[in-house]
DNA sequence: ACGACGGCCCTCG
DNA sequence: ACGAGGGCCGTCG
């Protein structure tokens, strides 16, 4: 039962992506799915963009579902260093092997 | 409360 | 494989 009529939370978003475990990557229509709204992936966009906590939520470990790396609030330079560091490989400003660190979430 | 813009996704050429 | 266009949902000014 999910609220169909009821808009995303943040605290929904925010806590999906402080599931996500190091070295791993979501896209964000994953997300959006997650929370019941599998067409509000820029919602989910925006939602993260709004975030005003990069430090305590990892959205640097959410990319496109192309395989881009997508956007980030401090840069997408740092994203991508993130990525790496974490042990992504990143290609041209795509993930290499997305579908390798893709992570999914339960929906329930 | 309204209009404009996105950290997007998908389909088509 | 790449480019362009439409659609959907929040956030910001």
């Amino acid at each position: 039962m999910s609220a169909l009529k009821t808009p995303i939370s943040r605290e929904e978003v925010f806590k999906l992506v402080k599931k996500i475990p190091r070295g791993m990557v979501t896209t964000y229509g994953e997300l959006a799915k997650a929370v019941g709204k599998p067409k509000a992936a820029r919602a989910i966009g925006a939602i993260l963009r709004a975030n005003t906590r990069p430090i305590e939520i990892p959205c640097h470990r959410v990319v496109c579902s192309n395989g881009k790396v997508g956007g980030y609030s401090l840069g997408v330079d740092l994203k991508i260093r993130l990525l790496e560091q974490e042990g992504i490989r990143i290609k041209n400003g795509k993930i290499v092997n997305l579908r390798k660190h893709l992570y999914k979430f339960n929906s329930t």
